[in-house]
DNA sequence: TGAATGACAGATTTCAATTTCTGTCATTCA
DNA sequence: TGAATGACAGAAATTGAAATCTGTCATTCA
């Protein structure tokens, strides 16, 4: 039996309060114990009202996950169509993601294992799958707008951007897959991610 | 209960007999079922003498893991010393290497995933850490060769060989690292293989 | 009348009792 | 005499009964 906590101040209930909700539980008690009714205590409402806004808990786990990831891609965005040439973006886009990755499992480890947990998962037809591949597809739509940029500004070349922002965005995986982030923490990576990040410049010049 | 198997036939004891008896153990049952005394019987012989030749469990499956990473580093080392340009051995070498681990996961799944799982557990002091990191030195030890080689050739071109060579295996862990195994078998795998190489190469170039 | 409730059935998880395994070592065997 | 054995203690895994959770829905509430 968990500590009770506050329930939040009694506004009509939203999708979005029971999000908040949710991902303050998640924080609390990590993913295996998190449960629908926790949801519900901290909203100070029964958990029956919850299925009302969401059809299942795996249904809560996407739309919580879904926001998480959007928050990571929306602050990406600005630096896709910042003013400057496209190499230079493609470096702080690629910075920003390591960067923003790093600091989320850093700050919060809890919350953060506790969505890698959520999308480690993603075997079988799993909503979570679908949720996913399309934050990837995000990502790499924000990459290929940067090599676009940059095959007509005349600062890169490839034959198909898209293909090239996979490429670079798989890549970087160890920067980014949060499978490899206990390795974040160990003093060479920035020399290797530096390291790697030039050699796919170059590979990328007209 | 397992059902008994053929005892092999009783040569004298030694640990190569005893890591033989281990990996067919270990395809039989898996890695949570295997036990000591089922790699015993096996060899039929009592668990005891199996103590006398690894000091535990875990150095049992050290030694076997072990084994069959060396496996793989034995057959891409031919690629290494062949007689042909560094590009071209560099692009065999990365597809010797995706090729090998494709063909194990898909021959084999239960031991290739047996081993996958020995291996992920690699978190604190674990012994297995330490044979994994001599192994992936053993692979980018082969890579600082080849690149060593292309830049004596001309036809390669590095600041620092081992640096490029860490960039390059690490950039091509979609394609070697046993957590991708799932998207080996997607039917556009190829593709992005030949652009990432591809885009190495390119960043390679004199 | 539309939102919220809480009792309920079936599914899932937890926990402690029991079984099985690991690693040791005094003894046996050849 | 050196290798092999198997009984044993403590550690780890398994199991199934009990507790908890999910998702539904007839009923209450405002």
């Amino acid at each position: 039996m968990p500590p009770q906590s506050e329930p939040v101040a009694s506004t009509a209930l939203t999708p979005e309060r029971i999000l908040e909700a949710t991902e303050e539980v998640l924080r609390r008690y990590g993913p295996n114990k998190a449960t629908v009714v926790d949801v519900a205590r901290a909203l100070g409402v029964s958990h029956g009202s919850v299925y009302r806004h969401f059809a299942s808990k795996a249904a809560l786990r996407e739309a919580v996950t879904k926001r998480w990831l959007d928050r990571t891609a929306n602050q990406l965005e600005s630096i896709v169509t910042a003013d400057a040439p496209a190499p230079e973006r493609l470096r702080d886009w690629l910075a920003g993601l390591f960067a923003a990755k790093r600091r989320k499992a850093g700050d919060d480890p809890e919350l953060f294992a506790t969505y890698s947990a959520l999308i480690e998962r993603l075997g079988g037809g799993s909503g979570l799958e679908s949720v996913v591949n399309r934050h990837l597809a995000d990502l790499t739509g924000q990459l290929t707008r940067i090599i676009e940029s940059g095959i007509r500004q005349g600062t890169l070349a490839a034959p198909d951007p898209a293909a090239a922002a996979e490429a670079v965005f798989s890549a970087t995986a160890r920067f980014h897959d949060p499978v490899y982030a206990p390795e974040w923490s160990h003093p060479d990576i920035e020399a290797s991610f530096t390291a790697l990040v030039d050699l796919l410049l170059r590979g990328l010049r007209p």
